[in-house]
DNA sequence: TATGCTATGTACGGTCTCGAACAACATTGC
DNA sequence: GCAATGTTGTTCGAGACCGTACATAGCATA
């Protein structure tokens, strides 16, 4: 652990709600620890709880070509992990795997069904959620198309940051080389060369953020464009 | 005009529905004809109208860097322009350009915000196709990192034909470029590539479809991927 | 301390795409 | 007919990334 302290951040989305609507809600919430490299669903896979990160985040893979992943979207503090259900669907377009492990509060499906039917302001702001997330798939797939590993290897770390509150958090260049779909190889030298510059420092698993605004800087557009939007619809 | 008559299409979307909520929906509802290269939405742009095609099809644009765009998805008659008021929202994300020119029935936001507050059925309707765009994107994302050109420009074929009901329609090498974000060099090799295979076939601004198997098995999995989901959700 | 296992670094030739420039051809209007 | 415009074909060197293989370094356990 990086930290011996809890942080005290919990989930927007349910701190969002109006204060009666929120108490309603609790008594279905069940704080659980998520572990890394958990599977909450698989890709087509049934949702059976829905998840609302408080300090760990999830990341939304996509497969192709049978075995090949890449990730499409990040979720943090800021939604909800089970989103399609807002849609009124029950099972889960991609896989869903813990990144960071953490706390996240859980609720079973019959009781989210339930309690979305009949709260409008849950309701607005699980779709509004939606509709940043698709936001982020569309820029993930522009992304993918136009920048370069260093690039977008920048602008994950810095969304990660975003999610985990933290700038130090543990990762393998494996694992950050599936997320981005690119080898291992790639990351090194992407890395290396984030490093040289000074914007990150790394060790054996896990990353730091040394200098935020270079590494802003560094990352393509895509970062600080999606974050823009994010910040300013949950204004 | 490549077919002197009417097509008999008409937008899934609406005939999905149940007679009497369809009827309720007439009155609101009005035939326009959409120009090849009309733009319907800008990016962050309001949304005043929602547009059910018929037998147009228009592409989803994310920018990026300023000036470079790709696509992001392909909305025809299994669909609706102006998706996002399926989430509360009036704004689109995406810019929308017509791309094969047709007829769509065409719906003021007023008139449309009140219909969807009170058709259980069209919000059913919409939130699921709003769930199969997403799903489009993030597929697109993940071709976007893993294939070529060719496997690329045959699964956007595809997914053209699929929309205007015909293996011939209207388009420039320079057009199909914009649409995958690549240079117009990297187009005309890659269809020479199809032609070469007897695929298709292509004159100045119009493609052919010669063998819509081969193309299929000359695109990437996406293509089939995307499709089935499409097909089974909407059986 | 020795032994594995995991994580990271480095090297190689090959392929795809890039940006840029120029040539050839089709279509339209004068 | 000619000129202007729009569409497609071809070429060039440069750069990014691929797949693969092998070497080194950190960490855990016995």
């Amino acid at each position: 652990m990086l930290s011996a302290k809890k942080t005290p951040y919990s989930n927007h989305l349910l701190t969002a709600l109006p204060r009666n609507e929120y108490r309603k809600l609790l008594p279905f919430l069940k704080p659980v620890e998520l572990a890394y490299e958990e599977v909450l669903y698989e890709a087509h896979g049934p949702i059976r709880h829905v998840y609302f990160p408080v300090d760990c985040f999830v990341s939304m893979l996509t497969t192709v070509d049978g075995d090949r992943a890449a990730e499409v979207g990040l979720i943090g503090s800021e939604g909800m992990v089970g989103f399609p259900l807002a849609l009124g669907i029950a099972a889960s377009p991609f896989r869903a795997v813990v990144q960071g492990g953490g706390t996240a509060m859980r609720m079973k499906l019959a009781d989210f069904r339930r309690e979305f039917g009949t709260s409008t302001a849950l309701r607005r702001e699980l779709l509004l959620f939606t509709h940043l997330l698709m936001i982020q798939i569309a820029q993930t797939a522009a992304c993918n198309r136009f920048h370069v590993v260093t690039q977008r290897m920048a602008r994950w770390l810095l969304m990660t940051r975003d999610r985990v509150h933290s700038s130090e958090f543990r990762i393998t260049q494996e694992f950050l080389a599936l997320m981005l779909g690119v080898r291992r190889v790639g990351v090194s030298v992407a890395a290396r060369s984030l490093q040289e510059r000074k914007l990150i420092g790394y060790r054996r698993g896990s990353v730091t953020i040394l200098d935020h605004r270079g590494l802003v800087a560094a990352s393509c557009g895509c970062y600080k464009t999606v974050k823009d939007i994010y910040a300013q619809a949950q204004a």
